[in-house]
DNA sequence: TTTGCATACATAGTGCCGTTAGGTATCTAG
DNA sequence: CTAGATACCTAACGGCACTATGTATGCAAA
């Protein structure tokens, strides 16, 4: 189980990074993330589509009603230059406090 | 600036982890989050201080008034050893999450 | 000496956003 | 034909950082 605070503060860049790696619908992002992390991130949906409809408002997605082979309207998102600037900020940001928690985890300081 | 909610899911692993040190005060704590971050993260007090009484709440921390060399009364904090174990915890989900975004970035896989 | 800034603690109101819960519809397998 | 997975959506609730504000002390510059 992974905190909310955790859990809002992966979402965005989590999101913009599998949209990185090419268009997405909603079911498949959250399949995706469950099978990245190893069955830890298990997002429910009445999460992920307002997140998605968020960042679409922003800008840094764009969606497209498409037929799958087997006949199934899907909802499909993909990644704007927009979107891909701003992972690139959250990507940074990320790191900046990744490394910050890092140096303090390590018992023998140089 | 860090997004509001990477300092939400980072605040609580970051003042365990500075308190595994040994004890310290609100202030303190501050200045050293922002040292280590290199500047980028600069916590307000308006933020901090309710954190700290919420994990002396739950008993993660506890704390006492110290009077300092120059006559001024402090408030120490310090980790007990249920804070000690949440600690744990916390480092494991962020690990967890740091993991799964680190295979999206990394361009090349195995 | 008084003005301003850093230090040091505290609380209240606001707004964002994950969680939970509930709703609709299609496809597939038993 | 019925149960579960797939696939989308929204509404109410609650936790928590953010901003603003208040109090008090120490120190240095004007």
């Amino acid at each position: 189980m992974i905190s909310k605070a955790l859990v809002a503060a992966s979402t965005k860049p989590m999101i913009l990074s599998i949209l990185l790696g090419g268009e997405n619908y909603g079911y498949q992002i959250i399949q995706k993330v469950k099978k990245l992390s190893g069955g830890k991130l298990e997002w429910s949906d009445g999460m992920l589509y307002p997140v998605l409809h968020r960042l679409e408002k922003e800008g840094f997605v764009r969606s497209q009603w498409k037929m799958s082979d087997g006949g199934r309207l899907r909802k499909y998102y993909k990644l704007t230059e927009k979107g891909g600037e701003e992972l690139e900020k959250e990507r940074k940001q990320w790191l900046s406090v990744h490394e910050a928690l890092s140096k303090l985890w390590k018992p023998i300081p140089a």
